[in-house]
DNA sequence: CTTTATTTTTAGATTAGTCTAATAATACCC
DNA sequence: GGGTATTATTAGACTAATCTAAAAATAAAG
């Protein structure tokens, strides 16, 4: 009877929440069990099944009990919209409010349920449309198109030449490390040795001269490029800290020098 | 037993929103009554009621049974909190981000709920610590401490020269009126005359040839300094639409000519 | 000072999201 | 392929915030 409304209705933050975790899950390629959405969202398993079957019923995610879910082309626009609003905004918090690459995540995780689509289009425009956000993770754009990823994992790389791509790990201890080791998005360096039974990898980035060893388990949260030997072009990808706090500036006579 | 923690414990933007309802009352001079309450956040009375006593048992607020709520010292910080938040948002909203000043309520009134201490600090410097908001009002600094306001309700001025100081009322079609006929903060205009039995007034705005007339209920929302008659040095307020995306232009190559 | 009108509180329910403990289904292993 | 381990679901309960309708307290008016 009633026409299907175009536009996809409001649903609350936790929702937006269970979407985005089956969205990440179904990325890495894996099911979406209620088990495995419960650990990513830090809750009981019967909570989720409990949703699960709600989200279900609201036709965002396809549901078999003892099986698991996923998301319908509703749900997945849905998700997606999050992702992008979250990432928009880390890249918004760290250009413009300067806030270092390992502190852009939390905020965004409240602010991307919070603001509204005209903040998000704003900043889209005061951050030049940007491609990707400050840990390499690319940015759906404004209809919900995803550029395909063509990285390679560090875990599975051979020793060579690479260039960092992303680093899919939020913990902040964890980046506060690599930046300060010096590896972050676009940086080169060489993949020197792979220890044998889960040891460590061992690399060097193009701008330290010390070595830096990296746990197996770490390496699987860095994507790579590899390097034709030869110098590549410069890679447009988002700087580090170097960049912090050099867009936006305000206030009429802020500026020093 | 225990020592009385120094931070004050997070609450839930619900409480947020009572907190300030309360302040606002009280800043009006009025009783925050039940039903006073349940008006300005559009909930019923019975709602108010138990949300009063549980105010009260968090020692947010004293509550007298069929009296009503007045804030204590903590309650009275935390709601001033919520405040400054709100007033450096909805400035950063437009100065940064180029929200018109009908725009920025609606928006900060979500944001100020979830947005960290760190990201109002840098908003606070980025915008070189704003005194008042775009609609005049005056922010709390990081202390809480909050200038004292020393303005004139439009509704009880007599004919005469005045500047607008601040405009209490966030209806956006109400703003965007005032701003078409050129009534801003910081705008100078002659209060020309006043018609008796709650007749609109006469208003010409420095700027504008035409006369604007507002009805009495308007001017009420409008709160304007006396000026001494030779035309004063320029008052150090937010201007309106004009500066618009002014500020935190972003992206190496975005701007035109 | 009694009656009426207004305001406030109490009582009982609802919804969204969560939990724990118990039960049931599926998967794994010789 | 039957027993054990894992995973998932059901059942029952809780909290925060809200509602409506009924009862009680206060205020207003004669």
């Amino acid at each position: 009877m009633a026409a299907e409304s175009q536009k996809t209705a409001a649903v609350s933050s936790t929702v937006e929440d269970y979407l985005k975790v089956v969205l990440k899950i179904e990325d890495m390629k894996q099911r979406a069990s209620t088990s495995r959405v419960a650990r990513h969202l830090d809750v009981a398993d019967a909570t989720v099944t409990d949703m699960l079957r709600k989200l279900k019923k609201a036709g965002l995610l396809e549901y078999k009990p003892y099986y698991g879910a996923a998301l319908t082309r509703k749900g997945r626009q849905m998700a997606v919209r999050i992702l992008r609003r979250h990432r928009l905004l880390e890249m918004f918090l760290h250009q413009v409010l300067g806030y270092g690459w390992e502190q852009v995540h939390q905020e965004a995780e409240r602010l991307e349920h919070a603001v509204s689509d005209l903040f998000i289009s704003r900043i889209d425009a005061l951050l030049d449309f940007p491609a990707q956000d400050p840990h390499g993770e690319i940015i759906p754009d404004a209809r919900g198109f995803r550029q395909v990823e063509d990285d390679l994992c560090l875990a599975e790389a051979e020793p060579g030449s690479y260039s960092v791509r992303k680093v899919t790990n939020s913990d902040p201890e964890f980046l506060a490390y690599l930046d300060k080791v010096g590896l972050r998005p676009a940086t080169r360096f060489s993949l020197q040795e792979k220890s044998p039974f889960q040891g460590p990898l061992k690399l060097l980035p193009e701008s330290g001269r010390e070595p830096v060893y990296l746990g197996l388990e770490a390496s699987r949260s860095i994507f790579v490029l590899p390097l034709k030997d030869r110098p590549p072009a410069s890679v447009p990808l988002p700087k580090g800290r170097a960049s912090r706090g050099t867009v936006g500036r305000a206030g009429r006579g802020a500026g020093k020098a």
